[in-house]
DNA sequence: ATAGGGTTAG
């Protein structure tokens, strides 16, 4: 196109009139499309200094540049050079209106019009449609005098851009009624309805009709195709369109890239962007937005910047990928970068760079920016912008403003229950996460998966079996059991109270198993005193595709230890940084020396945590602590107690200190401890059990009133004493 | 008037 510009401005007399005035409008198109506002005026210049500008066609052209720009000065002064308000004129401004969002004004200028004509009918019910004012769209639509392909294709794919594609495709049929021949626009815009309704066998009928009608080898019905296929898993049905395509554009390329992200091979993705023949902003931001998503998020920055060193201007798109990149990587900095390079762009307003923006501060623990954010975006903010908020503040433990923002909300939807739920879970307050899910279920919110993967999460932590069986019949009626997120939580919950059959019939049963419920599994059973079998089943997690983690290997530590199977426990210790590539974290080592503790091995359990790359956690002395108190080695007692005394102000190793004593019949050394920890004003905590009766959980303690009733408890249980008694 | 790209929860 420049050198089109180049070619118009040296044009010379001797080129005929009209060729120019033809190009002068399509040059004039592009420029306006593009809003290269500076070309578009020194043409303007140029065309003043030929004595072309008042040329009538010239003239339009010109205005509508400058109302794509929002040139209010160049505007006026165009109306000024038009005698009146025709009909063009005025169609013109409806449709810059509807671009500006100004819809009243663009109704208003519709109700005055003298008269009208069908791009007058078609720029207001597109308008409407556009802005979701579907009913008033609609209703001008059934009023418009004047029919064509234009009309009915705009209004069709406004319905199916608001979601409602299957009043789009019965607006098609009655459109054939009329008589009206559909074009390749209309096919494209019907293939995307069959894609939203999710329609294969529609989707062919309209294919049929397509070949009926001869328009299978164009280029944007062949596109809609390829994406079409590809919403609906048909991976190679696609490859063939694309492969048998004589033309293809970027759109083409850019679909065709989305093909290989759906078979989870980025690499290929990025060499089919690497090698295309050309490449434009969507591209640049479809590429970027895989990475962002598909836990690339390092590889979306560097593809963001390598993106504007280049000198390729980043969309909105490219922007709310890349914060959303920053913010996966926890990357502060970087996100304030590109945040300037969003008040610069002056698209700060935009919901999803907003969204993005807030999310990305919240991430980083810095609620208060990401507030600023919030409250300096756009006036009508989404419920993805509320929701971020509220979930920004749920990560960062700030339940009241979270609670206080979730109660302001008009249209919530059931992330923003989710985001609540999982905020009452992140601060361990489990009671209030079974509150809020009955408040969502009363709300008629429907929940979903990670509804339940919160929800069930907190049965677990409550030990509510009763709950959770509850759950996992609602589970059931959902169709949610299979799917691995809630079926980890299930098996998670079932492990956690003590359920451990139900919880292998819900792990054999799950297909597509992840680390994370390989992980839910084995720690459960070793937990529930199954640790042979949470070998077992370690030994065939390994036979799988899925590699061991370090919270996988801290369970079969635990295992190991609790099965006394000290020397394979030492085996896979040491393959930990060998083989799996982990690097054994303080909680390991504890495992081990309390491994070693456990089994009497105490001088070496104390060699090894010497050795310690890395600073010993407290329950690392402390199990050494315990292993002296069951195998009575007084001395070395009292340095664990020591240490574990520096490390916290618990009294947990005093008490095991004076066990030690007492049972080496030290007893002055008893009295010792027992007074060194009433002058450190340390408690021993007792010990407590609950049980969970109807809807309520009774909690006992071991030590003081125990519970709210337990004078009416004793009673009754002396009660059946003396029943039991005289029987 | 159209086909390809965007934000939040687990």
């Amino acid at each position: 196109m420049k050198s089109a510009y180049k070619t118009l401005l040296n044009i010379n007399s001797r080129k005929s009139f009209k060729m120019c005035l033809y190009n002068s409008i399509n040059l004039l198109k592009d420029l306006s499309n593009q809003r290269l506002i500076t070309q578009g005026a020194a043409l303007h210049g140029c065309l003043i200094k030929m004595g072309m500008s008042s040329e009538r066609y010239i003239a339009v052209k010109l205005l509508n540049m400058y109302l794509n720009c929002r040139k209010s000065f160049e505007i006026n002064h165009m109306l000024k050079e038009f005698n009146g308000f025709d009909l063009v004129v005025h169609n013109c401004l409806i449709n810059a209106n509807v671009e500006w969002g100004e819809l009243d004004e663009a109704r208003r200028l519709f109700d005055e019009m003298p008269e009208r004509n069908e791009v007058t009918w078609t720029a207001l019910v597109s308008g409407l449609l556009k802005y979701g004012k579907v009913k008033d769209a609609m209703w001008y639509f059934e009023r418009n005098p004047f029919q064509n392909v234009f009309f009915w294709t705009a209004t069709i794919c406004g319905l199916v851009q608001n979601g409602l594609a299957f009043q789009g495709m019965k607006l098609f049929l009655r459109m054939l009624k009329f008589r009206i021949m559909p074009n390749a626009v209309t096919f494209t815009t019907l293939i995307r309805a069959c894609g939203d309704l999710c329609d294969f066998e529609l989707g062919m009928s309209i294919l049929s009709l397509i070949v009926k009608v001869g328009f299978e080898d164009e280029l944007a019905v062949s596109n809609s195709l390829i994406s079409f296929n590809l919403r609906l898993g048909e991976i190679e049905l696609a490859r063939q369109i694309f492969d048998r395509m004589e033309e293809k554009d970027v759109v083409s390329w850019t679909a065709i890239l989305d093909m290989y992200v759906e078979m989870d091979n980025l690499e290929e993705a990025r060499r089919i962007f690497d090698d295309m023949p050309e490449r434009n902003e969507v591209s640049w931001s479809a590429m970027i937005a895989r990475y962002s998503q598909s836990g690339y998020p390092e590889e979306a920055v560097l593809l963001f910047l390598q993106m504007v060193r280049s000198g390729v201007k980043p969309s909105t798109s490219c922007f709310s990928s890349a914060i959303s990149a920053c913010a996966s990587l926890l990357a502060l900095q970087s996100g304030r970068n590109i945040h300037g390079q969003v008040i610069k762009n002056g698209i700060q307003e935009d919901l999803f760079v907003s969204s993005s923006l807030v999310d990305l501060y919240c991430k980083c623990g810095n609620t208060e920016d990401g507030r600023r954010v919030f409250e300096y975006s756009a006036m009508q903010k989404n419920v993805v912008c509320w929701n971020s908020m509220i979930a920004g503040y749920g990560l960062n433990g700030q339940l009241e403003e979270a609670k206080e923002l979730f109660d302001q909300m008009r249209n919530k939807n059931s992330i923003s229950w989710n985001s609540l739920i999982a905020a009452y879970l992140k601060i361990e307050q489990f009671d209030k996460v079974l509150d809020v899910f009955n408040e969502m279920l009363l709300s008629g919110e429907t929940p979903t998966k990670s509804t339940f993967s919160s929800v069930l999460c907190a049965c677990a932590s409550l030990a509510s079996l009763e709950k959770g069986r509850n759950l996992h019949g609602r589970i059931v009626k959902l169709g949610f059991e299979f799917d691995v997120y809630v079926a980890t939580a299930l098996t998670d919950m079932y492990c956690k109270s003590g359920n451990i059959e139900s919880s292998r019939q819900l792990f054999n049963r799950i297909d597509r198993r992840n680390e994370i419920c390989w992980t839910a599994m084995i720690q459960g059973l070793a937990e529930n005193g199954f640790a042979e079998e949470s070998l077992t089943l370690f030994e065939e997690m390994l036979q799988s595709s899925v590699a061991p983690n370090e919270l996988i290997l801290l369970a079969v530590l635990f295992a190991c230890s609790h099965c006394g199977l000290i020397d394979k426990g030492l085996y896979y210790f040491n393959l930990m940084e060998k083989v799996y590539n982990i690097k054994p974290i303080d909680k390991h080592y504890t495992c081990v020396v309390d491994m070693l503790s456990r089994s009497g091995r105490l001088s070496e359990a104390e060699k090894f945590i010497t050795s310690m790359p890395c600073e010993p956690e407290a329950n690392a002395w402390a199990a050494l602590l315990s292993g002296c108190k069951t195998y009575k080695d007084e001395k070395l007692a009292e340095k664990a107690a020591r240490k574990l005394s520096e490390l916290e102000d618990k009294s947990g190793g005093f008490v095991l200190l004076s066990n030690v004593y007492a049972s080496a019949g030290r007893w002055l050394d008893v009295l010792n401890t027992r007074k060194l920890m009433k002058e450190k004003g340390l408690k021993k905590i007792g010990g407590c059990s609950w049980i969970e009766v109807g809807n309520h959980v009774h909690v006992f303690f071991s030590q003081d009133g125990s519970h709210t009733h337990s004078v009416e408890i004793f009673g009754i249980l002396e009660l059946l004493k003396s029943e039991m008694v005289i029987s």
